[in-house]
RNA sequence: GUGGCCGUAGCUCACCUGGUAGAGCACCGGAUUGUGACUCCGGAGGUAGCGGGUUCAAGACCCGUCGGCCACCCCA
């Protein structure tokens, strides 16, 4: 019989794992409603028009990465590859754009693509959308933001900022225009790639790794030399803001965002630490889409970070809190009436002590052994109960740490009062 | 979609230029009556990813296939 395995791409998370990224979530869940953001839940299957018409017809996403199948009813569906097109589609259908909306998702997304170090086929993001403030003053707000919570992952000396301003649609129109006029005249002398990109994405010839690509690129047309005024205008104050916050920066001119729906501020910040993947969230702003996908003409702007990759990034710079053993309390019983005892004692100390983990061992077995899984456990105690225990209504409380300690079998009643007595304060780290 | 590297016990790996598989860790049991770690003794666990080929003989060589990793492309 062959075993079936998980999907190429779309991976497991382990119990060893999902602490780290307990950690990330909440940490990020901090941040965002420290700035007033609130949660949005969005389905994970959308009409495969929606991405279509939002990320834009041309890229690679729409062209060959979307899982898209026929519902029953041989409606055209798709596992949603990024969480905007879903967000502002939400926005719109409940009627949510008439004010100022300050919004934050999380969860899978899905990109059929070869699987490498900081990609899979199921991968997550945490992403926030803004809705219905056109002044740059916003955009300076999400990167503050963004860089709280690498200062709060202890990862911000690891991570940097890139920026640029696209313009709007008319202004990469003609710049487009201009670079595809000057490229066309030195194509011989373009990397394959950036030839086929030429008449596919010209944009993304910009950032071009081929040696001689980039030396053409030196004398190319820039595209801060297209910038409308009120683009230029919005990009200067962003940088005013971020420069008045101590946020650092590298304006990058040949940044330009792989959807189509961005205009104005784009933004990445990557990291040297994951290989070939080092974008660690990126986002920027996109004007005219709630208008594109039916809403009124109300301005977005958002960005979106992998958690894979940021767990990654927080393991590379050992930067994760000091993980906490599987049990504060192993307990050991020898069965018959102990267990039967140890039961409902158990019970009772859970009730007394919420916050305590106390796992029963299981499975029978000789003191000996069960005392090997109480220490394998990391418990700090065993506690024991045996046919003396029973019979004098005690149990034994050995502690597995401390060295010099002694192990007292204490009256059932006074055992949680024991526990809370000699718990040590808590010594456990929140990162940095 | 393209390229490189790799698939031997649960994990990390060894078996050198072909002679029908081993270590460490992990796991299980034991070392006087109900007590962990350290130590000692013992044990279980592999159709060598799968299929084909070359050969007297293949885990080792060749081909295919599936899977993994990394990179290109692209992106979080």
């Amino acid at each position: 019989m062959t075993t079936i395995r998980a999907i190429r791409g779309m991976n497991d998370i382990l119990p060893d794992e999902t602490d780290r990224w307990q950690y990330l979530e909440r940490t990020v869940a901090e941040v965002l409603a420290s700035y007033g953001y609130g949660e949005i839940r969005m389905p994970i299957v959308e009409q495969t028009a929606l991405f279509r018409r939002s990320i834009g017809e041309v890229t690679d996403i729409v062209e060959k990465e979307m899982y898209s199948f026929d519902d029953r009813n041989g409606e055209s569906l798709t596992l949603r590859p990024e969480g905007t097109a879903g967000c502002v589609r939400a926005a719109i259908q409940n009627s949510l754009l008439g004010t100022v909306q300050r919004l934050w998702y999380s969860g899978p997304m899905f990109r059929y693509e070869r699987p490498q170090k900081g990609r899979q086929r199921q991968f997550h993001q945490i992403g926030a959308e803004v809705f219905g403030v056109p002044t740059p003053d916003i955009d300076a707000e999400l990167i503050l933001m963004t860089a709280r919570l690498w200062r709060a992952l202890g990862i911000d000396e690891h991570v940097e900022l890139q920026l640029n301003s696209i313009g709007s649609s008319a202004d990469r129109q003609a710049f487009r225009a201009a670079l595809v006029s000057y490229l066309s005249e030195h194509q011989a002398d373009l990397d394959e790639d950036s030839q086929r990109r030429l008449l596919t994405n010209p944009l993304r010839i910009l950032d071009s790794k081929h040696p001689g690509t980039r030396a053409l690129l030196q004398q190319a047309p820039v595209l801060t030399d297209y910038l409308d005024g009120e683009s230029k205008a919005d990009f200067a104050r962003v940088c005013e803001l971020l420069d008045a916050a101590s946020v650092s920066y590298v304006v990058n001119p040949s940044l330009v965002r792989g959807l189509d729906y961005y205009n104005k501020t784009v933004f990445e910040w990557v990291t040297d630490r994951l290989g070939a993947q080092g974008t660690v969230c990126a986002g920027g702003r996109y004007d005219g889409l709630v208008q594109q996908l039916g809403g009124k003409p109300v301005p977005g702007i958002g960005f979106a970070m992998g958690k894979e990759r940021l767990v990654l990034l927080l393991e590379a710079l050992e930067a994760l809190p000091a993980a906490l053993p599987a049990a504060d309390v192993y307990v050991v019983n020898s069965g018959g009436r102990a267990e039967i005892a140890a039961f409902a004692a158990l019970e009772s100390l859970r009730s007394a002590l919420p916050g305590l983990r106390i796992v029963q061992h299981t499975g029978g077995g000789s003191f000996r052994s069960q005392l090997k899984k109480a220490d394998k456990s990391g418990a700090r105690w065993a506690l024991i109960w045996g046919d003396d225990e029973v019979a004098a209504a005690t149990v034994t409380v050995k502690p597995l740490r401390e060295q010099g300690e002694a192990q007292a079998t204490l009256p059932l009643a006074d055992v949680a009062a024991f526990l809370l007595r000699s718990r040590t304060p808590d010594t456990t780290t929140e990162g940095s």
